[in-house]
DNA sequence: ACCATCGGTTCGTTCACTGAACCTTGGACG
DNA sequence: CGTCCAAGGTTCAGTGAACGAACCGATGGT
């Protein structure tokens, strides 16, 4: 979007985090990061977005603080984008988007996100009934689904097959 | 956004959701009819949407079955748009949205959510933490908060001056 | 007859997204 | 040494969406 103009007339939170997190691709490369996606190559294959809009959304949100670009070994330099406290924030709002669509256009389940400590799934704000506890993020285990493609093509993909915790580094091999 | 091409190779309920309502405008659009907005002019005003873009979100929202458009009088010929279950049903997802803007954006508070039967703040999840139970949307009382503008422009934002409950259709006196 | 309102549509301009090509830095290989 | 490759970008022409102003049709008021 890159408003300003428009949504900066608004007295409304709801409008100004869109003017940050509502432009086209964005959330959904937040959602990656959460999911453990740091490098540029492995948003831009799982994505399939282009890479002029991939660089502008990777540059927005680092100014805005919720990715971190950091160097990750020097030779050669390599970068890499790892969601920062105020991104994580953000995993309630996904949760709940993730949930209105799985109830509304899904008809079948391509995750589960389970307590890691119990294996419970959580409930709709992200708790474990079992616990009773709002589960941290880092703890949140993301385990694939009866209807998730079992032979995806990009590699980002074929590692979510795997049971992970979110945050946790992806490992792509590039097979 | 309009995609189809794009997200629908991503099997993410997430990427589904904002096929449906991520583009531009579409989320504020259910906001106010969440806050009990119906008529075309007064999303037009209070927005201050190009109405070409207007007509067309609340074409593919009625579409969608996020809102019903539906003849309120005949004479002349009036419709109106009223949010139905499944736009009901974005209601956290707003919220969320809403909570992480006013935490990381705002440095002031516009409005308050409260749980109409005891007057308690609704937490985080939209629950009373009173009464230990989550609001129904229609339960929930919006009040002004100190940072809003006590005297706005567009008679919608004025008549968000008084506390109503959500969904409660909005009254606009066009003075 | 004239004017105003509501709910739109039409249209020219501007702006963002798209996809393909190209570039740079630094190994790896021969 | 020269060539090739990968990662992480930038540049650029074409397209599609958003913008804002103008226009329109139905109805009601004066």
């Amino acid at each position: 979007m890159a408003l300003g103009k428009d949504y900066a007339t608004q007295e409304c939170s709801i409008a100004r985090a869109l003017e940050v997190v509502g432009e086209r691709w964005t959330l959904l490369v937040v959602r990656d990061a959460l999911y453990g996606v740091r490098r540029y190559n492995d948003f831009l294959v799982h994505l399939g977005i282009p890479r002029a809009v991939l660089s502008a959304r990777l540059k927005t949100l680092t100014e805005e603080g919720i990715l971190e670009k950091r160097r990750y070994q020097e030779s050669p330099p390599r970068d890499e984008y790892v969601v920062t406290d105020r991104g994580i924030a953000l995993w309630p709002t996904l949760r709940a988007l993730a949930l209105w669509g799985r109830e509304h256009l899904m008809d079948r389940r391509l995750r589960y996100f389970r307590h890691a400590e119990c294996g419970t799934e959580l409930g709709p704000y992200g708790e474990c009934p079992a616990c009773g506890t709002v589960v941290p993020v880092a703890d949140v285990l993301i385990t694939p689904g009866p209807g998730l493609d079992p032979d995806p093509a990009d590699p980002v993909s074929r590692a979510l097959l795997k049971p992970k915790r979110l945050l946790e580094p992806l490992e792509t091999d590039p097979a």
